[in-house]
Formats: C-alpha cells, structure tokens, sequence
DNA sequence: ATCAAAAAGGGGGTTTTTCCTCTTGTGAGA
DNA sequence: TCTCACAAGAGGAAAAACCCCCTTTTTGAT
C-alpha cells in the first residue's frame, strides 16, 4: 500500500519537524520534505520528484505567505492539495485561503486525530471542512456583502510598509524615489480605498491585514 | 536510568502533542504531561506527583502567559528548571522571561537536536544558553544602559492606547479630560522616554511592548 | 493609431503634530 | 513651614500631515 506525501511549509523549524514527526506517525502518510517559506516550496517543484499529494500550509510566513502560495499552487499544480495550518481564525482569512484554494482549513490548536482524519479525508475526497468553516462558506455564498476584496499595486504595498516606520512622506518620497507630492497622492488614494482618517489608521490596517510586521 | 520528566505548556494542542512526540522520543526525557496555559500548570502543580524535572513554557498564552507563570514557579517551585519555547526574539521579552527565572531560551526556530541538548543541559547544570542570551546578559549587566524597564503610570498608558486610534490630540484629551497642553506634556514626556520620533514611532511601541493589542 | 484610464507630479491651502520654554497648583517629606 | 518634585496647563512657532483640485505622462486596450 503506497503512502501519500506530504509537504509541510512553516517558517518555525522546531514545529516543522514536530508536526513532521506527526505526519509521518500516520500509517498512510510520510513526509516529502520540509519547507521555511513559500518560496522555498516553488522551487522544490521545479523538480517533478519534489511534487507532493498534500501540502500543509502555515499562513504567516516571510518571504512568501500561505495565501500568495496557495494561489500559486493552485493555479500551476491544481492536483495538490493544500490544508491550511494556521492559529488565526477570523472569518476573512479563512476566506482568503480557501478562495485561494485550500482544501482544509485546520487551527494549530487541534487534536492530531483530527489532522490524521483531516489528511485521510483530502486525500480520499480532495476537501475536509470543519462546521465552522462549512457554517462561514454558506454565510459567504448567499448573501453577507464582501467587504474585504480590496487590492494594493505593488507601490501602494511599498508606501503603506514604509508609512509603518518613524519616516516622514518627504523621506518616504526620497526612499521610493518619488515626489513628495505623489506620495500625497498615493496616501489620499490608500485612505480613501480603507476608509481611514490618518495615517494611525492606516498603520493599524496594515497590520490587521499582514500588510506590515511590527 | 531515570528518564527526566517533562511538561509543555502551550496554548495550541496540535503543537504541545507534537512538541511532545519529540520529547519522547529522546532517551533521556518523557513527557509528564500538556498543559494549555499557565493556569492549569498552577493547578497540576497541587498535586506531588505532578511536579516535573522541567517544563517547556511558551510565551504568548491567554490565561496566564510564560512570564507571569514562570514567576510563580521560580518562587513556589524553585527546583523546576524552566525553558522558554518562544517565537519572540526581542531583547526585552528574553530578558524579561529571563529574570522570571527562565533557565533557558529556545526560538521555535531550532533544531530539535537543540532542544535535545538544551535539554540536556538544563538537566544537568541547571541552566542553557545561547551565544546570543549569553550576549544580552552580559550587555545587561555592565553598561548599555537598559533600554527596558520604563515605566508608564496609568495615564500615560491611556494616552499611549489612545494614540494608537485615529483620534486627534484633541480628542485624546477631551476623553481624558485633559487639556489639549496637557496631552502635549504627555507625548512629549512618552516620546523620550522610548526614544521615538513622533506617533508612528509611539504606536510600533505599543504594539512591539503588548500596551496596545491591534 | 487612438482613446481612456492610471500613474506621477504639482499649487496652495488648512489642520495637526511636534518642539521649546514657561507658569501654576498640589502633595509628600525634611 | 518650607522646599522640591511633579502633574497640569499655556504660548508661540515651525514642521508635517492632510485635503482639493489640477496638469502631464505612461500605459493598456481596442
């Protein structure tokens, strides 16, 4: 009886092998290999010896986070499946991952029979939900207007993390090689976007949304 | 041979059980049992028979979090060697666990060889460094001057809070029942003593310093 | 090639923040 | 009682932040 591989991506070594020790404790599972971030995972797939049955995602990541990896999986390897592995639990972000792809969304603060059963379960039928996320998908199917949705170009990413530090948008301007006016400009169209007063606002936003790490 | 005792307090299950798994499989070490904070460590703690060589005690918990718990242990149960098991890596947090009486300091970030030596050490001499605490001690003891132990009274603490919402000054002191001059004072007194550069630099404090929880 | 949208830059204004220095009131200790 | 420290408050000015509305340049799609 073949085992099914599993890839485990979290940037915490000591809890990478530890759950590792888990999965490969299962009898029809064994770990592939270990991966610190997003990044490292695409390019182990270069490698088609390195592509795995199941992934199990960590979301907060450097580098490359689960959500931006799990988009990527999705789209280039659709045929493994990805179980988010995460200790948040607000309603967007577990939206966020299974609109990215995920086939299972599990809190770090679950049973390892419920891991074992979850990654039986994805394997078999390529999805495990729990209640509460079955209960989220149908709230978010049929009615509950989508409030979140909104997206940052790549500069709009750079001024909001710099407007994090102790810089003024004068050196914020001079860093990103911009007039200190469009820098004006990129915060009146950010503020506008986030519906926030001033840029207190805009810090806390970024770091609800994983925009900026304090 | 004795193998040592071990107990893991720690607020997601799946990590504690798989962080476990690792304890026991070192010859030396068997895990006596979890616990998901330090509330119930205090409670086991009632009982003889529950009172473990070591305990492995992460930081961020809801209840009673690694500071306060490793407190009460180094006062009530001296002859427990406690190890912190922690994602934080800043100065004031190891410091802070370190004069709680942590005989050690993991990153969640090593290798479980390492912590088996940590261990190990623990075990034996009572106490495991790294180079790095072994560094910020030795910077805490003979000069540069201790950037921690700044103190907030109450007020100052409200302002701080307040100042991490898109409020004005004005408003700050108008909920405080200040006046606007007044709450000028206290920016400025705040400012100094953390060593910032205007409100971003006070909010990124807050949040760092757990004054202010996003 | 053309047209529209998005990005970049700017003028000129108000408000808020930040930084100095200074005065007043109050309560604890010598 | 007399300091002395400290919290509260103020004036004034410069810098930064914020806000509207406008022009030019780039870019993308038809």
């Amino acid at each position: 009886m073949e085992k099914y591989s599993v890839v485990i991506v979290e940037d915490h070594l000591l809890l990478s092998q530890a759950i590792g020790n888990i999965v490969d404790s299962f009898s029809k599972f064994k770990v592939l290999y270990l991966c610190n971030n997003g990044k490292e995972l695409t390019d182990k797939f270069s490698s088609l010896q390195n592509i795995p049955d199941i992934v199990l995602m960590d979301i907060n990541m450097p580098v490359m986070n689960g959500i931006e990896t799990t988009k990527w999986l999705s789209e280039r390897h659709p045929h493994v499946n990805v179980i988010a592995l995460s200790v948040e639990n607000d309603d967007a972000t577990v939206l966020k991952m299974l609109r990215a792809g995920a086939k299972g969304y599990l809190l770090k603060d679950t049973e390892k029979t419920v891991l074992e059963s979850a990654l039986l379960q994805v394997a078999k039928n390529g999805y495990y939900h729990t209640k509460n996320v079955t209960n989220l998908l149908l709230k978010s199917i049929h009615g509950e207007p989508q409030d979140d949705e909104i997206h940052f170009n790549e500069k709009e990413l750079t001024f909001i993390k710099l407007s994090c530090t102790e810089m003024t948008y004068k050196e914020i301007a001079d860093k990103m090689s911009l007039s200190p006016k469009t820098v004006d400009n990129y915060r009146n169209r950010v503020f506008e976007k986030i519906d926030v007063k001033n840029r207190i606002g805009l810090v806390m936003y970024a770091i609800k949304n994983k925009i900026y790490f304090p």
